[in-house]
DNA sequence: TCTGGGGTCCTAGGACCC
DNA sequence: TCTGGGGTCCTAGGACCC
């Protein structure tokens, strides 16, 4: 913690409903919800004028209705936003280099980077507050933002929320404790509902009252590291730093559909489509990811995902579909699904990857699915932890129709398929060969690779896809 | 017609490795 | 012929945030 009050937080004010307000001057001075307006769609933002009927951001867009008939409900239009947020980066940047973007309406600013006189009064800090609120109010058009200048990150943001809207409070060095003090604990950035209701149970419902339990409680209530990071934040204790760059650890996409599916060649086409989306924003950012996860929330709002690691990153949408599609038939879907999600992580930047022709990518991408990408989930099997190396134990499942994946003893025979001309070619490459994913061998549409074994030299387990746990022949002889 | 979408971080257990 | 311990990777779930 600074003994300056040199960070600042901005948050603009009912940031989507007033942009709609904006560009839309028939909504000024009216109720405006942004949200989900179907039947499962939840409020974004409500205006102030909405709020004042008790609509509030993640409630149902059927309960705002009910409580506000005559508001104008609105979905996002993600683009405005996007660009008014740009114009305010922009505009916080030009008061200091270290700008930390927490959403597209809310910001830290470090005040004492780059400057030479970093002792800041209040009336200083007041004056650049005030300045920074005109500059606002003029690059988007006319929106207010809420602003607070602290010590730290926690007062920081905490002062920006008690004048809102169009507010602004610095809050002088030293007098962090006492503001702090008497407000509930949920105040607390990491308190939410859950740690709320843990600390109610050890009769603590203010920061007072949080200040008064010893670290070692604290740990026992809400584990290691929360309980390390409440105890000192209860003092106003916050060492976190402005930290203007950081790099994205994971790109998904879900979606709610309006009703309940069933359908499992509907669903799979989802995750098809999904996977595009996602590999169309990886590729955006350079990026690729090794791990593909699968999230899916059912009839009844129970939520699972399943995911599964490759051994070398990918951006092909193919590839990261075969994966979640293989990760779907893992869970039953027949009472119906609410939400489908996918999502990758273990970003890696993105390497051009020019050893393929166009007409060979979704040949390429088959192959490396079925040869490369082998670390995946054996629900069935208990292990959870399979990698091609030579020599290892073997293992494999059928994992979608047509597919075997398995992981295997040191080669690999693959045969290619298509719908259209049938069986195709049969190779085999050692499993660590780094040429195995660049072998386009034949030039069908659509290629599907049907059997991926593991085996000796030119073997193959006779066509059929692997019960769960099969043990393969061992490779024979030299 | 309860309960979005896009994220981050933490925990916990098993596998694996030395 | 009792089989430790630490570090790391992987997966699943949960809490939290905007």
């Amino acid at each position: 913690m600074r003994n300056q009050a040199s960070i600042l937080h901005v948050d603009l004010d009912a940031f989507y409903a007033a942009v709609e307000q904006r560009d839309k001057p028939s909504l000024r001075g009216k109720p405006v919800v942004v949200g989900g307006t179907g039947g499962r769609g939840v409020v974004a933002t409500a205006s102030y004028e909405a709020r004042r009927f008790g609509v509030r951001s993640a409630m149902s867009t059927a309960e705002a209705r009910a409580r506000c008939p005559h508001a104008a409900f609105l979905v996002g239009r993600f683009d405005a936003y996007r660009a008014t947020s740009a114009a305010i980066m922009t505009t916080l940047r030009s008061l200091s280099l270290l700008v930390e973007p927490l959403s597209l309406d809310e910001a830290y600013v470090d005040l004492s980077a780059g400057r030479e006189k970093s002792d800041l009064t209040s009336t200083e800090l007041v004056g650049i507050g005030q300045e920074l609120k005109r500059s606002v109010e003029q690059v988007t058009g006319g929106l207010t933002a809420s602003v607070g200048i602290g010590s730290s990150k926690l007062v920081a943001k905490i002062a920006s929320e008690l004048r809102k809207p169009d507010g602004l409070v610095v809050v002088a060095p030293g007098q962090e404790q006492d503001l702090l003090r008497p407000m509930p604990v949920g105040v607390l950035p990491g308190v939410g509902p859950a740690t709320a209701e843990r600390l109610r149970r050890i009769g603590v419902h203010t920061v007072a009252q949080l200040e008064q339990v010893s670290e070692k409680e604290l740990i026992r209530t809400v584990g290691q590291v929360h309980g390390a990071s409440l105890y000192s934040l209860a003092r106003a204790h916050d060492p976190r730093p402005v930290v203007a760059e950081r790099e994205a650890k994971s790109i998904s996409v879900e979606d709610t559909f309006e009703h309940d599916l069933v359908d499992p060649v509907l669903l799979a086409s989802i995750v098809d489509r999904h996977a595009r989306s996602v590999c169309q924003r990886l590729a955006k950012a350079r990026l690729s990811g090794r791990t593909v996860t699968l999230k899916v929330r059912q009839h009844d709002f129970t939520t699972s995902t399943r995911s599964a690691s490759l051994i070398g990153p990918t951006d092909k949408a193919a590839v990261v579909s075969r994966i979640a599609r293989g990760l779907l038939e893992d869970i039953d879907t027949s009472g119906g699904v609410r939400l489908l999600g996918v999502g990758v992580s273990g970003l890696a930047d993105w390497i051009q990857d020019d050893l393929f022709s166009d007409d060979e990518q979704d040949y390429a991408a088959s192959l490396e699915a079925a040869v490369q990408h082998i670390a995946v989930s054996h629900q069935h099997t208990g292990s959870h932890r399979t990698r091609w190396a030579p020599g290892m134990d073997v293992e494999h499942r059928d994992f979608g129709p047509g597919w075997v994946w398995g992981s295997g003893v040191g080669r690999v025979t693959v045969r290619f398929e298509t719908a259209a001309t049938g069986p195709g070619p049969v190779r085999t490459f050692a499993a660590d060969d780094p040429d195995l994913a660049r072998r386009p061998t034949v030039g069908e549409e659509e290629p599907v690779v049907t059997e991926g074994i593991p085996g000796a030299s030119g073997g193959t387990v006779p066509g059929h896809l692997a019960e769960p746990g099969h043990k393969l022949p061992a490779p024979p002889g030299p």
